[in-house]
DNA sequence: AATAACTTACCGAGCGGTAAGTAAATTAGA
DNA sequence: TCTAATTTACTTACCGCTCGGTAAGTTATT
């Protein structure tokens, strides 16, 4: 019995420790910039092991994608919290630096060898960044509402512009290493894409 | 003498030719992606020939991306040519994307593999990126000059966000194969970016 | 007895890279 | 000018290694 409760405190669903680990790996690396071998020896399992939980390193790489994904939607749902719109974009703006720049495979999944055989991941990436979209773009509709816009822009492509121009933040810091001060530069971006057009 | 004429008249530089076919690979894919195989299929040589005229992967990698640079560099320059600043401006961003959809490999570049034994390609990434930034900041700097900034906004900092949002434009429009109007979209940014502020 | 959760030991394919051989062009020497 | 030596530009055939993946055996739990 002591030792069944013993058993039940070290229990963890070891499914979730090898996406947790892959989803350490692939941040740091691309897909094919990660091996099996390299999974299972940082769990101190054989490379079989991964076999009998998963089908193979597609279906690894797409469950951390989707865990990566679900943690940016939860985030990224906490800015709807405050109060005025313009404090909302700002806390979008802070919560999706701050979680692009721990989830760098978000990003590296975009060039990285995605071949067609990964025409799904593909699909599915690009379906979780349409949700994102989708979340912001009611907010910066309102903000933008009552201010003239210059012609040929709407608010749809100042969302478009900004998701964008967030990744490539992203990849620049993440590519530099460099340390950012997210807050600021939520404030930079919203003082440049918003304030006085 | 006919066939030394016929001969000359095919001559080009394998080496080039080589680099050519590796660029445009490599653009495609990622650095890992690419084998020496496939550049070698693609000329219809073997293997082994690459390494009589290059000492492995990793240099004919660094060549491409110099040509590249190169190439680059030589377009951007022609934005010069442009009588106001602000052509300038709208020709440089244009000249950018332009080469930047053309030349995938530049940005995937950033995020591929390129681990602690291509510090040699990381700096030569970073340096001509720089000479890049250096080119176009006095214009914006001209530019934004009588225009009362906000608060921790200066022209530099709007460089480097407006490169880095073309930088994450040209990722998502290569990763969704999805051709563009350089020239409306520069003139968009420049609305969005540098009018009104 | 059966099942879950592995390990061991292997597979064929492809990788970057190399050693040795070869045909054609170029150069050197008589 | 003819020939022998050398060099150029490769090809063939391999190397050791790692890859994603699997079949068969093992151990502990149910």
């Amino acid at each position: 019995m002591d030792i069944k409760i013993e058993a039940k405190n070290d229990f963890h669903n070891i499914k979730k420790d090898i996406i947790k680990v892959a989803r350490r790996l692939f941040s740091e690396d691309s897909y094919l910039g990660v091996s099996m071998s390299d999974i299972a020896k940082k769990l101190n399992i054989t490379k079989a092991a991964l076999y009998y939980h998963f089908t193979g390193k597609t279906e690894i790489y797409q469950e951390t994608l989707k865990e990566a994904f679900c943690n940016i939607n939860l985030k990224l749902k906490k800015s709807l919290d405050k109060k005025t719109d313009e404090e909302k974009l700002r806390s979008f703006i802070k919560n999706y630096l701050d979680v692009g720049l721990k989830e760098k495979n978000l990003i590296k999944a975009l060039v990285a060898k995605l071949s067609s055989e990964n025409l799904e991941i593909q699909n599915y990436i690009i379906k979780s960044k349409n949700e994102i979209i989708k979340f912001i773009r009611p907010i910066i509709k309102k903000i933008l509402k009552n201010k003239n816009l210059p012609k040929n822009i709407d608010s749809n492509l100042i969302t478009f512009f900004l998701i964008n121009m967030m990744d490539g933040l992203l990849l620049e810091y993440s590519f530099l290493k460099k340390r950012i001060d997210s807050k600021k530069i939520s404030n930079q971006i919203v003082n440049i894409m918003f304030k006085n057009i």
